[in-house]
DNA sequence: AGGCAAATAT
DNA sequence: GATATTTGCC
């Protein structure tokens, strides 16, 4: 993205007076997104960046009036919440904006089309903003004209420099129209901003540390089977009851880069899930069989970042307890030993592995096929016929890994046997009132997918009708670096230091308006911008 | 912390 | 629009 201009030796006007040159009015950016929320990072972040020219008084009310496609224009940063909406902005007010920046979920085919006619044929700098793993999209982006991508969640590193597309798009017109002078004034901003990389670093990390605004979100993380199976066996390890807190519980299952928020959350939805599970413990059987065999299995591209282990792998619905259980005469402790059979006979992680104990139960089950595949694949697995593994893993992603047949699973409790084990009392806090909880038991919503809009890219499995699982996911998102899954570790933030500053002061997108009001009365007197 | 429930993200 | 996950609050 930076290219090759930082060669050209030139001394120069600092960046700043290049900036002014060239931004007179601030970097003017047209963001595509149906999120207002998003609308509102970019905002911020490019308030983060002191883009020039920012328009102090744009705030968020602004923006969301913006966002909701009513006002436009008069900032630096206009919202549209559709590209066809953005086209026709383009095409009224063509010299307005200095680039797009639209999230890629919004480019269906259509979009797509769009995006090729801003980009190609009007000529204006777009960038997509996409998930970490839409490599499909990201590529089709890129055919259509995309210039570039930011991953989310968006940082602020990257949005400091989606000036340099406006600039490189100018320099070629420059160049075309023989005006040399600014483009040599354009490179030396290149230069210049090379040079100042570091520099630039430095007062980054010192505004970080400053006020965290910036701080990307989290990802999110997403329970994957194994780590769904370790809570499990951390809840029984703890005997449920008082003892099954998220401390304690994310204590046993020690799994690296796991927080006990984290846990707690997960814990939450367990509880409410077995609740809900309780109160209708029949409509179980029936629905498991209905998972829509066609909805196309995502984050494959996940795959690719986890060579050794199968986190990622267990993109395959869990059959649920009922499937299992059949007769559903069964008790806890049989799903118990069944599930732990299942589990013992996962490819584990190594360090997943360890955590397996032997136990009355791996005792009991002790002799387990060694082919994990007969034990679970005896049971109906409707889910995996078809390909729904196959849509979104590229040839060359696949090694070998895109048999479902291998993919090793285990269970969730979505449903209990009836009259046995008490899950919900053993794990204690009966206090959630069950009458509010009344979303049907995610079983009960099994049934023939179709939506394959944003959730394309999800590996989840489709217990619903929208590509979302509507117990468990089966899969770890997020940062995930080659290096941290061959450690097995879940890195759910940045892998950076500032792991626990992010987790507390950090700028949240769902700040009230109020908050970025202030942040932008904040950085307008923040000194003079950067650009 | 723990447990909820509201807020967000997908 | 339904869920999954995160955040905020008590």
């Amino acid at each position: 993205m930076s290219g090759n201009d930082q060669d050209h030796a030139n001394p120069n006007p600092d960046l700043e007076n290049n900036a002014k040159t060239e931004f007179p009015e601030g970097l003017r950016v047209l963001a595509v997104d149906d999120n207002v929320v998003c609308l509102k990072l970019i905002v911020t972040l490019l308030i983060k960046c002191r883009y020039k020219g920012w328009n102090t008084n744009y705030g968020v009310n602004e923006v969301e009036k913006v966002a909701c496609g009513c006002g436009l224009q008069m900032a630096f940063v206009t919202a549209t919440t559709k590209p066809t909406e953005a086209l026709e902005m383009l095409r009224k007010n063509k010299e307005s904006y200095d680039l797009v920046i639209t999230d890629v979920e919004m480019l269906d085919m259509d979009g797509f089309q769009l995006l090729q006619t801003i980009g190609i044929e009007m000529d204006v700098p777009v960038i997509m903003i996409s998930a970490n793993d839409d490599t499909e999209s990201v590529m089709k982006g890129v055919r259509h004209g995309a210039l570039d991508y930011l991953v989310k969640p968006v940082r602020i590193e990257e949005l400091k420099n989606i000036w340099q597309h406006v600039v490189r798009k100018n320099l070629l017109e420059q160049a075309k129209s023989g005006t040399g002078k600014v483009t040599m004034d354009q490179n030396s901003m290149s230069s210049k901003r090379q040079r100042d990389k570091e520099k630039e670093k430095e007062e980054e990390t010192k505004a970080q540390s400053d006020e965290e605004l910036s701080a990307p979100k989290k990802h999110r993380l997403v329970w994957s089977k194994e780590l769904h199976n370790k809570f499990v066996d951390a809840l029984e390890q703890l005997g449920g009851g008082s003892k099954a807190v998220p401390k304690k519980i994310l204590e046993v299952m020690n799994v690296p880069g796991l927080s006990r928020e984290n846990v707690a959350s997960h814990l939450q939805k367990f509880r409410n899930l077995l609740k809900k599970d309780s109160k209708n413990p029949e409509m179980n059987l029936e629905s498991e069989n209905n998972i829509d065999p066609s909805q196309p299995n995502r984050h494959i591209s996940d795959l690719t970042t986890l060579p050794t282990n199968n986190l990622g792998l267990n993109n395959i619905g869990d059959p649920g307890m009922a499937a299992l259980f059949g007769s559903q005469n069964q008790t806890f402790s049989d799903y118990l030993a069944n599930r732990r059979q299942v589990h013992q006979n996962s490819l584990l992680l190594p360090h997943v592995a360890d955590q397996v104990r032997p136990n009355v139960q791996n005792l009991v089950f002790g002799n387990f096929p060694p082919n994990p595949i007969s034990t679970w694949n005896s049971f109906p697995r409707p889910e995996l016929n078809g390909m729904r593994l196959h849509s979104y893993v590229p040839p060359s992603f696949s090694a070998g890994q895109t048999d479902p047949s291998t993919m090793p699973v285990g269970l969730v409790p979505y449903s209990r046997p009836p009259g046995t084990f008490n899950l919900v009392q053993m794990l204690g806090d009966g206090s959630t009132q069950l009458s509010q909880i009344s979303q049907p038991c995610p079983l009960a919503m099994l049934g023939p997918s179709s939506s394959q809009g944003q959730n394309e890219r999800r590996n989840l499995v489709n217990f619903n009708g929208r590509g979302e699982t509507g117990g468990f996911a089966f899969e770890i998102r997020g940062q995930i670096t080659d290096e941290s899954s061959r450690n097995g570790q879940f890195v759910q933030n940045q892998p950076s230091e500032n792991t626990e500053r992010e987790r507390n002061g950090n700028y949240n997108c769902s700040s009230p308006d109020d908050d970025l009001s202030a942040m932008v009365r904040q950085f307008s007197s923040n000194g003079p911008p950067r650009l």
